[in-house]
DNA sequence: GAAACACTTGGCAATATTGCCAAATAAAAA
DNA sequence: TTTTTATTTGGCAATATTGCCAAGTGTTTC
């Protein structure tokens, strides 16, 4: 892959939708908690406090969006991570929290 | 900071609202032009192809959020990236895309 | 098979985001 | 000082997102 060429429009749309699954804390707190091991809907349903079929919608954007996969055991549906990658992000977005708050 | 306390639900608001300013094509364009040094408003509107005031308003949001900083030299305004990291988010958004791609 | 359980989907109202135009501001040039 | 250049802000219509309830689907348990 040629790496210096600009990215397209379209490049960084589909990025862009990307980072959009990301831009909830519902669905940022999912991913903190699918990073510690796959969970099932009510698990996560339990953390958020929300209607089960919000949460249901939050974890299909995840899902469509290829940030996380699911499994059906029985009763139940089993979610995973599938790209870890993006936990590293937290790091960045609380040093831009803290560069905030050191400046105006 | 200790660094197995579960975040908060306010951590993840604020985690969740850096996202969000990243999470459109028009600021992740900006940024990466901004990873090459400081631009004035009048370049990135040429790059974004968006009127004037979408442009400033889209610059605001990134530095409202810390992401981005702005300096008045003459007429002009110049905006340069505050936080680097936020660049390394670009590999991740790539290896979710083909993931995707990969499978369904 | 009927009832219970674990979800997903449809629909909709409330809210947030986006992008343009027009108007306001601020500095430089004439 | 008037005009031009560069940018920001206000306002608004179009669009997208969110979250609940109700209804639907697929398993398992009885």
């Amino acid at each position: 892959m040629l790496v210096h060429l600009r990215p397209t429009q379209e490049d960084f749309e589909a990025r862009a939708k990307v980072m959009k699954a990301l831009a909830h804390p519902t669905r940022l707190m999912m991913i903190e908690e699918l990073s510690r091991g796959e969970r099932c809907v009510c698990e996560l349903r339990d953390l958020a406090d929300r209607d089960l079929s919000t949460v249901s919608k939050h974890l299909s954007i995840l899902k469509d969006t290829g940030i996380v996969e699911d499994e059906k055991r029985g009763k139940q549906v089993f979610y995973r991570l599938r790209v870890p990658c993006v936990l590293n992000f937290f790091h960045c977005l609380d040093s831009v929290l803290t560069a905030r708050d050191r400046l105006g």
